[in-house]
DNA sequence: AACCGAGTCAACCGCTTCCAC
DNA sequence: AGTGGAAGCGGTTGACTCGGT
């Protein structure tokens, strides 16, 4: 007898979501945090399998996240990280906080695999060893203690790949501060749906919301009322110690995404209870960064071999 | 203008891992 | 230590967009 389903199938919404949606899960969450998502869809009003709700949450509405326009400087460390982690979306993932691992994941698979494909043929390798020739796939056959030392003798591969990842954009010497949304979007000229490359939340859903909630006056066709939203993430800018990574209108985002990213940082970093992705398991990247760039930096090294070997594999066994 | 193929990405599915009991 | 439920993860799918013909 194999598992009952994680909800009801019966009934449940299946597909896009609507903008309502997502306002009506954003409310919950900001409100009550993600908690329990089994409990969320039914406490949210949503016709909409816990996992959903989840999935939605994490690679679309959570505060902080970046979407598209990947810089150079992040697809190296894709690339790299790739390398040394194979396919472990959510663990290269964690070094990118702002990304999530379905972008991140997305964006291999439709571009850099391609390009590392067409690296390959036009012989111009430069320097990334390729995933096929050591990773996961291989190690599948491997005893943990085999996959363990494969892994430590490649780390000083890695760690010299990483470091040139992480010193394209040097003397930017914190990837924080490359991707920090700085007074301008020096990065990609094209930087496409916004001004800016960083993408509250709350811009998403404006974003979303651009054409739903124009006329506010027919308030019949907003289900929640049109202030609601901006109440809600205005009150939990105030109220909510851990959420609140929003900026307080529709329109002029900009000027706080500064505030809203560094938030979703600390969110990101501290708290676990609002669905992001637990980043506590990774190592920070100053102590990567110190790791990559001071070879006598010994302690620092251990420390981080420790919480690398420790850590980030802990899962695969 | 219509069609088609390639590219993209949000969302789903099913398996694995984690955790409370 | 064993078990069951929830969360997390990675692979895959399918709808949509866009450029070429």
């Amino acid at each position: 007898m194999g598992r009952p389903p994680c909800c009801d199938k019966i009934g449940t919404k299946k597909g896009p979501w609507t903008p309502e949606e997502d306002i009506m899960l954003v409310s919950y969450i900001q409100e009550h945090g993600s908690g329990n998502w089994r409990s969320v869809p039914a406490n949210a009003g949503l016709m909409r399998c816990s996992k959903s709700c989840r999935l939605r949450w994490i690679n679309y509405l959570r505060p902080g996240i970046k979407r598209g326009n990947f810089t150079e400087h992040e697809e190296k460390m894709i690339i790299h990280l790739q390398a040394l982690l194979g396919n472990r979306w959510a663990a290269i993932a964690s070094y990118l906080p702002q990304r999530t691992d379905n972008d991140i994941k997305n964006y291999w698979n439709t571009h850099l695999k391609k390009k590392l494909k067409q690296n390959d043929q036009s012989g111009s390798d430069e320097g990334v060893h390729h995933p096929e020739g050591h990773s996961c796939s291989s190690s599948s056959s491997h005893s943990k203690g085999q996959w363990e030392r494969r892994l430590q003798t490649d780390i000083k591969m890695a760690k010299q790949a990483l470091c040139e990842a992480l010193s394209l954009h040097k003397p930017a010497t914190h990837v924080e501060s490359d991707t920090k949304p700085s007074s301008s979007s020096h990065h990609h000229p094209n930087a496409s749906s916004s001004s800016s490359p960083y993408a509250s939340s709350y811009e998403n859903i404006s974003r979303l919301l651009e054409n739903w909630m124009k006329p506010p006056n027919s308030t019949e066709t907003n289900p929640l009322g049109y202030h609601s939203f901006s109440n809600v993430i205005n009150n939990t800018r105030g109220s909510s110690s851990s959420e609140g990574a929003y900026s307080t209108t529709t329109t002029t985002t900009t000027c706080t995404q500064d505030y809203a990213f560094d938030e979703s940082f600390l969110i990101l970093n501290s708290s676990k209870h609002n669905g992001s992705p637990p980043l506590e398991t990774h190592v920070p990247l100053t102590l990567l960064e110190n790791w990559l760039f001071d070879d006598g930096a010994v302690q620092c090294d251990e420390d981080l071999m420790n919480i690398s070997l420790e850590k980030s594999t802990a899962g695969l066994f």
